[in-house]
DNA sequence: GCTTCTTTGTCCTGTGAGTGGAGAAAGTTG
DNA sequence: CAACTTTCTCCACTCACAGGACAAAGAAGC
């Protein structure tokens, strides 16, 4: 089956087919109530869209009070690709083109496999997916990577915890195997624009959304658009001091936030504290498993061990300092707290919650919601999709 | 005399004046080669322009092997107002279009005598430089204030350090007095705008500009464009927490990079210094001023004084933590530092650079630029001046 | 001084984008 | 069946804009 070919071939239809994706079916009446063109004048482009395959008219909706209207619909046949690659799993999904998820699927694995046995995983991923029906082919593909991304070119550059993804051209690699354009971006940024899409932040101009997984990350939103900054790394706070002279982090330095909260160390901390006997649970649960991680830790804080609930808290104030910081810094109308480690759930979101209402300034924190992520593992799959509908559904 | 009155009609139009603005004069040509236009349309525009007034045509350039062209450039006789009202003092000039200073004066002045009595001083400023010939009137005006401003409108919010500004109508009542548009912003911002406007950030997309006078904040340009934030106070970085328990600070937390380091905790320092009988050279300049400044502490270390050059060192390094963290999260393409301590000069950059350079990413750092501001107390003003003939030089 | 070439600026016409109104099509309501 | 609504189409007119022809003005070579 022949894919999607045609882009919108200016402004307008690039706008229209927007609001087709974020809106659902339109009638010809009610895109015009939203787009400021004359009916002449949209009319012809709608028809230019029809004509090219890219959205359709099918069936009449119900009268309200006088002629029935066309519904016009993105291709029904469109699909997109999100995979979001993070430290130690894959999640690959198929969208429609209203980027809803018509399948997923998640697998372990371990990114410093390299980017070679990724990407065979990544194919045969999706090749799954084609094959259970869902898709005939793609006409897109959006993919997460867990590092910085020199944007453009779709390279990942001086990944500090994916060695070996160093400059491998991941866009171009596998634009070539999937056969459709593929747009890469840090995994924080896609579920930055995922949230942004479909969850909390929907209509929220700037915004900070930080990911604790496996490491910790921060994607930025100004003025509605994702910021990458000079060399593609803005938003890595991992890095940033939390802790004078604290503990000795994978880059060299002491004290950096990721060393003290994060996926990895709250899974360490927990495994010490279960050695030195601090906690019954911890250690038996350390005693089944062989290892602990932050799954773990959350079981325990819910059955109301104090010490799961302690390295939460004190994680929970480190990152809310750092927040705290940030939100001096960038003044976000809102900041959603996403990743792994959400399991964590209250606990964790009261103690950032109260470390930034403490050391930001009122003026900045007065209206601030600091919430969940809504969608969950989804966040990053649903806005790779929604990377490469922008780059698509944008003029040639 | 009359005052510009016309507003460019459209992009186009807008177009050619900021690239006149920015460019000087030229030919239409030269215009022509720089604005993706036809020369037939180009003309019209031009001609257009030439209508209204806002730019004129003088005399033929040399000939450069052809028929000579003609000179177009935007009207000589438009005046801007730049106002920028710092802490302690107060700067007002008059730039022609091409945004150049004509004329300059500062007179001190405490910001806390409130909107009243400040806006009587300016507008004394004003007459004064009209009464020197260099301007018959104010085209336009920005202007500068210490705390954070809701744009839109032209209010102060809350501000910390300049009680009974909250919600008094700045643009409002200095338009009104002026007869002339105004346009009023965060202090900070205006020097990040001013800088890039004719200092060390041209054609940097991305940059921080921090400023360290009375207090310090940090001017955010993302895209070219001045970020404000939510509640207009993005770049308030003064209360960023520097040092955990630190010292008291205004806003009542502790710690604050402002209660550690600003033009303010240096003197208290250096006062307490100089009691403590540490510095010869401090407690001798305390002796016959009376009281110590950041100019005392800049003299005293330039003199060699070992416990100045120690203070300054370490508020550098205080300031270079906490910029190293902003630096993390926003990848920046420059840094410039700038504000009444940059005459502490070296000592203070060479800190403010170590830290950053020690803690944040390679990646983030590797070709990151740490500068002094290049402009020095005509940022502000040229920043003003920016903001009101990026506004009038806009479609209406 | 004359010709030729270069550069700058103007004029004119054709094309396509876009608006707005008239009216047809297809409903609902009484 | 008439009156009213909503949706969609068609058409004529306006304006933005490109591109070529050409005029104006000067430089360089003979």
């Amino acid at each position: 089956m022949r894919r999607m070919t045609a882009r919108p071939a200016n402004a307008h239809q690039a706008r229209l087919l927007k609001l087709l994706r974020d809106g659902g079916p339109h009638s010809r009446a009610q895109l015009g109530d939203r787009v400021d063109l004359s009916r002449s004048k949209l009319a012809v482009e709608v028809d230019r869209l029809l004509e090219t395959g890219l959205v359709v008219a099918d069936g009449l909706a119900a009268s309200r009070g006088g002629r029935r209207s066309h519904n016009i619909r993105l291709a029904p046949q469109l699909r997109f690709l999100g995979v979001d690659i993070g430290a130690t799993s894959i999640d690959v999904a198929v969208t429609n083109a209203e980027l809803e998820i018509l399948g997923h699927i998640n697998q372990p694995m371990d990114v410093r496999d390299g980017p070679v046995a990724v990407f065979e995983q990544v194919l045969s991923m999706a090749a799954k997916l084609r094959a259970s029906g869902l898709a005939e082919g793609f006409d897109g593909a959006g993919i997460g990577v867990p590092g910085p991304v020199r944007f453009p070119e779709g390279v990942p550059v001086a990944p500090p915890i994916m060695p070996g993804w160093d400059g491998f051209p991941v866009r171009e690699a596998l634009s070539q195997e999937l056969g459709c354009p593929v747009m890469v971006d840090n995994d924080v940024n896609l579920m930055a624009m995922g949230e942004q899409h479909a969850g909390v932040a929907r209509s929220v101009g700037d915004f900070l959304c930080v990911k604790i997984g496996t490491g910790i990350g921060c994607g930025i939103v100004a003025g509605g658009e994702v910021h990458r900054g000079t060399t593609g790394s803005a938003g890595d706070i991992g890095h940033i001091l939390a802790v004078p002279d604290g503990r000795p982090c994978a880059c060299g330095n002491r004290g950096c936030l990721e060393a003290h909260f994060s996926g990895a160390a709250l899974a360490r901390d927990a495994k010490e504290a279960a050695q030195q006997g601090l906690s019954v649970e911890l250690a038996s649960r350390l005693e089944t498993n062989g290892t602990l991680t932050a799954v773990d830790v959350a079981a325990a804080a819910a059955a109301g061990d104090a010490t799961a609930l302690d390295l939460i808290r004190e994680g929970g104030n480190r990152t809310g300092q750092v927040i705290a910081g940030l939100v001096s810094f960038f003044n976000p109308g809102l900041v959603v707290i996403g990743g792994g480690v959400t399991g964590l759930g209250h606990t964790l979101l009261a103690a950032i919650r109260t470390q930034v209402y403490r050391q930001s300034l009122p003026l900045a924190t007065g209206n601030l919601p600091i919430v969940l992520g809504e969608l969950g593992p989804t966040a990053g799959v649903i806005g790779a999709a929604r990377l490469i509908s922008d780059h698509l559904f944008s003029p040639a």
